[in-house]
DNA sequence: GGCACCCGCTGCAACGTTGCAAGGATGCTA
DNA sequence: TAGCATCCTTGCAACGTTGCAGCGGGTGCC
C-alpha cells in the first residue's frame, strides 16, 4: 500500500483533500467525527505525507547539513551522534558531509552546491574556510560554527573556553609537581585558531606560575591524528632538546599517538612523563593508563549550537553573530596519578 | 542573488524556462550561442537548481538512508564515512540515522517514518528487526543490509565470511601454539547471528584441529563495547574456569576492554595470554601492544553495498536477493608476537 | 424572527522543476 | 522555388503538498 497521496485519502475518507491535510497537519478544527474518518483512511491506506513536496511548498526542508573534516575521527563522530540526536529531538534531520580537511572541498560543500540550497541551516566545524571565501560568496543560509573559528566571519560561533581550558591542565600539571612542560599540537597558521589558543593558555600559565618556558618543548601539528601524536613525540624525545616530565597533547588522539611511542621506549606514564589529553573521547578511558584529560560538554554544545541555529532559521535575522561558550572540566586519570593521589 | 529560479536564468537569457533547464540537466541539443547566453545568466545569478522541486518532479530524491545503532561505535564511524564517499561518487546523499540499538526506533525508522518514504534507498545494519516485522509491514524502498543479517528476509545481505574469518583467527591461535582458547562475545539469540557465525568458526577450527573446548571460555556479550570486554575478561579471570593463555575478541572495542583489564592485573600480553580482536580499526593499531585483527575490505564493503542498492533502485526489480561477500584478512600485530616472529 | 458570527470544510493556485510532444527555424535537395 | 529533414526551442501540464480566501450552515443574541 505504499504511495497514497493526500488525495487518495481524501477520495476513501469523502472529504477534500484539505481537510485531510489539515488532520494531518493538526491545523484548522476538524470535526471529531470527521478527524476520525481521516484518521482511519490514514491508517487503512498506510498513508505518508511526501517530505519532498511538503519541504518545496513549506519554502523549509527540515534538513539541515553537519559539515566536518572526518567522520572517523572520534571527537566528530561524538559529536554527530549528539548532534544528530539533538536535531531529532526539535524535528529536523542531518546530513552529514565530510570535507576531508580539504579547503576547496569546504569551500564547495557550503558556498556552491546546489544541494546546500536544500538546506534550512548548516552547522560547520571548518578547517580551512577563511574570511575572503566567506565574503566572496556568502551562503544564504544561517551557519553555526563549532570549535574552529572563521575570524571576521559574521557566524555564530559555539566553542569551550580553549585558553581557560589550556592554563588549567597546565596550572594542574605544575600542581602535581611537574617541571618541564612540553605541549603537542600548536598550528600557528591563520586556520589554527582554536590550536593557538591552547598555545596562548599554556604559555600564560607558565608567566602566571613564573615558570621559564623552553620553545622547543612546543611542537606543532598539522592534523591532530594519532600518527601525528607518534611523530611529535618522538621529535621531541629526539630532538635534542630537554625531556619534559608531562606532556599537553591538543587532542586525545595526538596523547594516543605519543603514549604508544612513550610505552614502545619504555617511558614510564606518569612517573617519568605526565600526559594530559584533550576532548574525553571514549577510546582514552580504555589506555593503559588511562588518559587524564579536558571534557567539553558535547551534549551541550549540540544542544546549543542547535538552539541558535534554530533561533537564526526562524528569525531570518543573521545579525551580530555572537561566541557562545561551553563548559568543560578536567577528568583526572592515571596518566597524571597513577599509584598516587 | 540567491533564491533565482530557473525562471529567472530565462528571463535574463531571453530564452525559455524549458531550454534553461536543458543546459542545466545537458538533456536536449542546445545551439553553442544559447548555451553560452544561458550558462552566463546561471554565472550571474548565482543560479542552483532546486533540488527539491526536482526531487518531486522527477520521483527520486537522490537521499539514502544509513541506519546504524550508534555512529560513535568506532566501525560504524568507519563505515559511515566509506559510505558517505561511495554515495557521493554516485551522486548520492546519505542521512545517518542512529538506532542506539533500539528495536523500536529501527522499525519506526525503516518501516513507518515519513521520512522513510524520502529516500530511494536504504542501508541497514540491524541490530534488532526480525523478520516478522519486516513481512508485517514491508518497506517501499530497496534495502541493503551491512553485516548483520535479517534471516529469511527478502534483502540483499553484504558481509565478510564470519566463519571463514573465525576459523582462520582460531587456526592461527593454534599455529602459534596457543592451546586453551576463549572467545568473548558470543549471542546465543535471534538476532545475533553474526555472533553465532564467529563462534561457529571458533568451533569448527577446534574439531578440525581436535582440540578440546572448554564450554566455559566461551563468553556472551550482548554489546560489543569497550566496558563489555572488560566485564568479559575479568568474569573469564575470575570465574574459577581455566585460565585461556589466548583470547579471540568478536570485535575490537572488546579486546581493547579485554586488554586494559589483563594489563591492570599485570599479565603480559602476549606472552601470559594473545589477544585478537575484529574489525581493525584505527585504534587498535595504536593500542600497546598494537592489536592483531581480522581487517574487513570496509571500502569494498561500502561500494559493494552500494553498487547493488542502485542496482535495485534504477531496475525496481526486487526479486531474488543476493547474499554478497566481502574479503578479509587476519593483520598479525604485537598483541600476538611481540618479541617473536 | 432576523442578523451576525463562527465553525467546519472546501477549491483554487502556487512552490520550482521536468516529461511530453509539438512548434518553428534553418539548411539542403530536387 | 518548393518540399523535406534536421536541429533547436517551446508551452502545457503535472509531481504532492499547503496558503489563502471564501462558502454554507448552524448557533447565539437581540
Amino acid at each position: 500500500m505504499s504511495g497514497s497521496r493526500l488525495r487518495d485519502v481524501a477520495a476513501r475518507a469523502g472529504v477534500s483533500i484539505r481537510t485531510v491535510s489539515n488532520v494531518v497537519n493538526g491545523y484548522a478544527p476538524v470535526a471529531a467525527t470527521t478527524r476520525e474518518r481521516v484518521e482511519r483512511a490514514v491508517q487503512e491506506l498506510d498513508y505518508r505525507p511526501n517530505v519532498l513536496a511538503r519541504s518545496l511548498k513549506r519554502g523549509r526542508s527540515g534538513m539541515l547539513a553537519l559539515v566536518v573534516p572526518e567522520l572517523d575521527v572520534p571527537y566528530f563522530s561524538e559529536l554527530a551522534r549528539a548532534i544528530i540526536t539533538q536535531a531529532r529531538l526539535n524535528g529536523y534531520t542531518v546530513v552529514i558531509d565530510q570535507t576531508d580537511g580539504d579547503a576547496g572541498r569546504e569551500r564547495e560543500l557550503i558556498l556552491r552546491s546546489s544541494r546546500a540550497a536544500v538546506f534550512d541551516g548548516v552547522l560547520l566545524s571548518p578547517v580551512a574556510l577563511s574570511a575572503a571565501d566567506i565574503s566572496e560568496h556568502n551562503p544564504s543560509v544561517p551557519i553555526v560554527l563549532l570549535g574552529e573559528r572563521i575570524a571576521a566571519s559574521p557566524f555564530d560561533h559555539v566553542a569551550i573556553d580553549n585558553v581557560s581550558a589550556a592554563r588549567e591542565v597546565t596550572e594542574y600539571l605544575f600542581s602535581i609537581g611537574r617541571r618541564r612542560l612540553a605541549a603537542i599540537g600548536d598550528q600557528p597558521y591563520e586556520t589554527g585558531e582554536t590550536a593557538q589558543l591552547r598555545t596562548q593558555g599554556f604559555r600564560e600559565a607558565h608567566i602566571s606560575a613564573a615558570r621559564e618556558l623552553d620553545e622547543r618543548l612546543i611542537v606543532g601539528c598539522p592534523h591532530f591524528h594519532r600518527s601525528e601524536g607518534a611523530r611529535a613525540m618522538s621529535a621531541l624525545l629526539d630532538g635534542g632538546g630537554p625531556t619534559p616530565d608531562a606532556v599537553f597533547c591538543y587532542n586525545d588522539l595526538l596523547a594516543v599517538g605519543a603514549l604508544r611511542v612513550m610505552l614502545s621506549r619504555g617511558i614510564r606514564v606518569p612517573e617519568d612523563i605526565a600526559l594530559v589529553g584533550f576532548d574525553d573521547i571514549e577510546e582514552v578511558r580504555f589506555t593503559t593508563p588511562s588518559l587524564t584529560t579536558i571534557a567539553p560538554d558535547k551534549t551541550r554544545l549540540a544542544e546549543l549550537a542547535l538552539q541558535r541555529l534554530i533561533l537564526r532559521i526562524n528569525t531570518q535575522d543573521f545579525s551580530g553573530p555572537e561566541e557562545l561558550f561551553v563548559s568543560h572540566r578536567l577528568i583526572v586519570r592515571e596518566s597524571t596519578t597513577h599509584g598516587r593521589q
